[in-house]
DNA sequence: ACAGGCGGAATGAACATTCACTCCACAGAA
DNA sequence: TTCTGTGGAGTGAATGTTCATTCCGCCTGT
């Protein structure tokens, strides 16, 4: 059997293996430097092996990145469905979803990083551009979160945006939350995080009727481009 | 005088001098692979330049990002208050400010991207620490949307959030949403990018009575840290 | 002719990757 | 039990490449 291969075997997930160090190593770096700012090396000396060590469990440090990001994006997204019930109603559901991101980031702060660079990354956006990224064992259909909008846009309680002005106003404010929680600017308490939960709920929920304000454009004229 | 300093002369800001184009290519590229990710060699090829007079104008790599980091971000500082208020509602200066975000993203994506790589990068979040990034002109003090939600949570008008938790929510959104459109996922109108708005504004405003439901935490008993 | 801006080859440092070697666990012979 | 041969994990110096930076000669305007 080819060692370079992506199958999961007793070796590739006891930790304290080498492979388990110059993966939490290769994280730990690339989440705080980038992928061009850790060089091999350096990886090396976190993991405590021999560079060319990392050579024997992955071909080059491309494969050594993208193997990585697929393991640890399985693991974020089967986090989230933990104790996800779809029988929940929309609010209760949004919350379960969103909460699992912000406790991931706070408890996985480097996992979490890294999930990001690389989205970030070109590598990223293209994969994203494709919807590849998706093949972790679910069948490429839409995200529990995409689910819960379009449901709940069904019911009428949630507000009729694009599906992406959505996913930003509700995965936005977290992620730039746990980034500055993860950087050392703020410290987040429970009660802020619920607060902040019931925050993204407000922006994405379609209220009621009653004096709901429109917004005008004070200046620009109207730069629509496609209507 | 020192060519290298980074005073303004009429040299500098004539567009398709040698160091303009320096410049240009340098946020284009360094927007979309990083810092570590473009060579100098890179740049003085896309400049159209020789890599040797890259340092007539800059005195190293680092200096040049530096440097560009300081006009950009200014520059964007300025963009978002021109045609600014300070009588306006709360909610209407709350919405310039934003739009202004939104709007110096669609027609500045280079720029936009260029400035959310240097505040995602290790020197970027040092800089934000010790808030030295502010030292463009203004006098070192809060941001205009900072004193906009002091202002607004003295009216009650906004949420009693800690004001990171306030910037994440009404920020958050649009710099999600305005990096999937640079990425091509998306093509925002100026309804969607109203409506957004609108979403945000909900996001962080204090509803005044009724029906507010609590948050509760179905799982985690009482992870806080901090009372 | 000459001063200085400019390009791009030259330079040395840092990098990704390779490879010849060491070390160790274990199987089989004695 | 002890000795010995073997295979494979592990290593880090060696290799060739790429990078940031320097330097020198060309070329243009005066």
């Amino acid at each position: 059997m080819n060692i370079h291969s992506t199958e999961i075997s007793s070796a590739q997930t006891d930790p304290g293996s080498k492979r388990e160090l110059i993966i939490h190593a290769t994280i730990k770096l690339i989440s705080e430097y980038g992928f061009h700012g850790t060089p091999i090396s350096m990886i090396a000396h976190e993991a405590g092996v021999g560079a060319g060590t990392i050579y024997r469990y992955f071909k080059d440090k491309d494969t050594l990145v993208l193997d990585i990001f697929k393991v640890v994006n399985c693991a974020f997204k089967q986090t989230l469905l933990h104790g996800y019930d779809a029988n929940q109603t929309i609010r209760d559901r949004f919350l379960h979803l969103c909460r699992g991101i912000f406790q991931y980031g706070i408890q996985n702060p480097y996992e979490f990083k890294f999930i990001e660079q690389f989205y970030n990354s070109p590598y990223g956006t293209s994969l994203r551009r494709e919807k590849l990224f998706c093949n972790c064992g679910d069948t490429g259909q839409d995200l529990p979160l995409e689910q819960v909008f379009a449901a709940g846009q069904a019911q009428q309680v949630i507000k009729e945006l694009p599906q992406a002005a959505l996913i930003a106003l509700a995965i936005g404010p977290i992620v730039f939350l746990v980034k500055d929680s993860i950087a050392g600017l703020i410290q987040l308490d429970q009660t802020t995080i619920n607060n902040t939960l019931a925050a993204c709920w407000d922006a994405i929920q379609q209220e009621t009727g009653n004096n709901r304000q429109p917004v005008i454009t004070p200046s620009s004229p109207s730069t629509d481009k496609k209507p």
